[in-house]
DNA sequence: GGGGTACTAAACATCAGCGTTGACTACTGA
DNA sequence: TCAGTAGTCAACGCTGATGTTTAGTACCCC
């Protein structure tokens, strides 16, 4: 009696799977408190799998690390970009509200992920060589080359500042913002305020002729009149 | 003979200072690994000081957490305006780039402050409540009220993302900039990309007049003729 | 039905961290 | 000088994680 189904076996024959959920359990405890705490016994647990069948996906606690780090990697990647196929090259270009409509959504709706590429800009090694910060580079390069952005921009540290921002905010919003409707609501301010610095900036140049002097590139020498009408 | 100081007993009388030490070195593991990864034992010996002793002075593990949270809180806070003492109330306002350069020399020669703080903004419990952060809007919206900012800006946005790029940056560069030459340079183009940001924004207006148009507010109007010219 | 694959269960040795305890040392004050 | 106290240390038992091993069960396909 009820000998065939004893003792919560899982019975998956299936291992793909098997290795999907525990990658994704991986995930959450990587998500949840760093790459340091990732232990294969939490992992484990979380993935409703015996412990053992952990350590026959992943031979050791680092092979699993390293697994789930590349996993993440390409999941932020497809989940970002999965669904513009190839399109971007020499298409069209993204409105700059949508792009940043985009990330914010994004960032809101995989907060794992978007914690764990925090963790990895953190960490030590860097995030150079990932994909998904490479593509976005690009992305904003294509964009600010083809006469959209200004000329004098560091596309680098601009594509740094929108981005580590992006994914952090709704972190740092989900620590003490209560209902969705409130996170919801901080999530547009912070679109809002990141299209009106990017559009305008911060500072009322007025009050800083010799800043804006020092700052505009030869190009941009024409805006610096402008303020003044 | 030498029976006084046999096995390196470290002889000190100030409890004080061995507070310190152990505090600084749970900063260093705190700052290295996230505040999950702390752990007494690593603490104690960074510290060079025996485990008993720093269950003398923090008896449980969370204590010393709790303690050392509290603490870079109060260094951060020392750090960055300990040597404006009380000034800021009704005096001056620092000029803006001023104030981006104290706030990058901070987090360039502080990466185990920066990594903390940002360890902490990750953290569940959030650092609304930090003084350093708080005392950070203020200054900024005392600064926008005053007019030298545009009126329209988010301050508590606008403050998190030059706060949290800030301090993420050295980090991000000390992953993979080789001698401290190629760190100063990329700490400057962090620098230079601020200041061009806030100064005037990243996008080329002319392109997107309906964007222009929903993102200024009444006050700014006056400011979208300008780019025309 | 038999063999291979995927998973579970349980036990083991090893190691590291936690928290406690008792003893040792140095300074203090009567 | 001598007891008291504060600071420090070494050792102990406990827990939990790592990685391995062995036995066993369910499933699939030939």
């Amino acid at each position: 009696m009820s000998d065939k189904s004893r003792s919560g076996r899982r019975n998956n024959t299936n291992p793909e799977s098997t290795r999907r959920e525990i990658l994704q359990a991986a995930l959450e405890v990587l998500a949840k408190d760093g790459p340091e705490s990732l232990s294969v016994t939490e992992v484990a647990r979380r993935a409703g799998v015996n412990r053992g069948t952990a350590y026959q996906h992943f031979p050791t606690r680092e092979d699993l690390a390293h697994a789930t780090a590349s996993w993440v990697s390409e999941r932020i990647y497809d989940e970002f970009y999965g669904d513009m196929v190839e399109q971007s090259e020499l298409s069209k270009v993204y409105p700059p509200d949508v792009a940043l409509a985009r990330l914010c959504n994004f960032a809101m709706n995989n907060p794992e992920l978007s914690r764990a590429w925090l963790f990895d800009v953190m960490s030590t090694q860097g995030v150079v060589t990932d994909r998904f910060w490479k593509k976005y580079v690009k992305e904003l390069s294509q964009f600010a080359e083809g006469g959209y952005g200004r000329e004098n921009i560091d596309v680098e540290v601009f594509a740094f500042i929108s981005l580590s921002s992006a994914l952090l905010w709704p972190i740092w919003v989900g620590a003490h913002a209560k209902g969705s409707k409130a996170r919801a609501k901080m999530q547009k301010r912070f679109m809002d305020e990141m299209m009106r610095l990017t559009l305008f900036g911060s500072l009322t140049r007025e009050h800083y002729p010799e800043l804006v002097e020092r700052y505009s590139g030869p190009v941009d020498a024409e805006d610096d009149a402008a303020p003044a009408a």
